[in-house]
DNA sequence: CTTGATCCTCACGTTGACGTGAGGTTCTAG
DNA sequence: CTAGAACCTCACGTCAACGTGAGGATCAAG
């Protein structure tokens, strides 16, 4: 599979790719020729990639969490590292509550000014 | 109110709020000599503004946001802008949630692994 | 055999929220 | 009145995940 396939089955860009390569996280084949060379399940891979990219996981997280896919055999350290971003994912959600929460409030207040805008004080 | 006692109780360090006045977020009295004064207040606005930088807001969504803060009074912008960004904050967390699940996943794999080493297939 | 799409490797640019000196002034306590 | 803490303004550095050409090789089709 070429470069170009991967990025668009795995909805990155093919520089992001190459990124991705170039941190480890990704091992392609090359042709004689120098071109790269993904097997199937390099889609899915970019994708589990791209999941923890969103949930603002670093490429040295990754790079330590990633071997556990293909071997299935935890180190400790691999076991801390998702034991670590778990507990920070978690304490992400909970300020992005917070905040969801608060912009509720402003929202409501916000709603209830456009719908008395003269007598806002009245409310 | 000086600059480093706003600093520490707000938990932000001092380059950190002569950022937010650069960025127009945070209005400073000066003394003759042109030391900043803080009101009371600037505490709690301080922690707002981490509030939603810690939520992914970018400085200028804040800017947007807080006049509403002072004055109340909505335009039709700023609740546009408070209820996009509740928007993104929902996604934020679908994604983080997302992630966190399949971090759970994978830390129920691990723990299999280390409690049979040589039997991890076997389970 | 040629042409257009796809690929390659540098390597510099971008963005945001500050960090970190440099070099100098002002405040406060004794 | 003096020392050290706290303050000031530049202004360059940082970090991460790519974006964006430059300049050139390779591939697939007709």
């Amino acid at each position: 599979m070429r470069i170009g396939e991967v990025a668009e089955r795995a909805g990155v860009s093919v520089r992001a790719l190459r990124y991705y390569e170039e941190q480890g996280l990704v091992i392609a084949d090359r042709t004689p020729s120098g071109h790269r060379r993904y097997p199937e399940s390099a889609v899915e891979r970019v994708r589990f990639i791209q999941l923890l990219y969103a949930a603002g996981l670093a490429s040295k997280a990754i790079r330590q969490i990633l071997p556990f896919l293909d071997t299935l055999v935890a180190t400790p350290q691999m076991t801390r590292r998702l034991m670590d971003e778990r507990a920070r994912i978690r304490d992400q959600i909970d300020a992005l509550t917070r905040a969801h929460d608060r912009l509720d409030e402003l929202i409501r207040l916000s709603a209830e000014y456009e719908n008395a805008p003269a007598a806002c004080s009245a409310t």
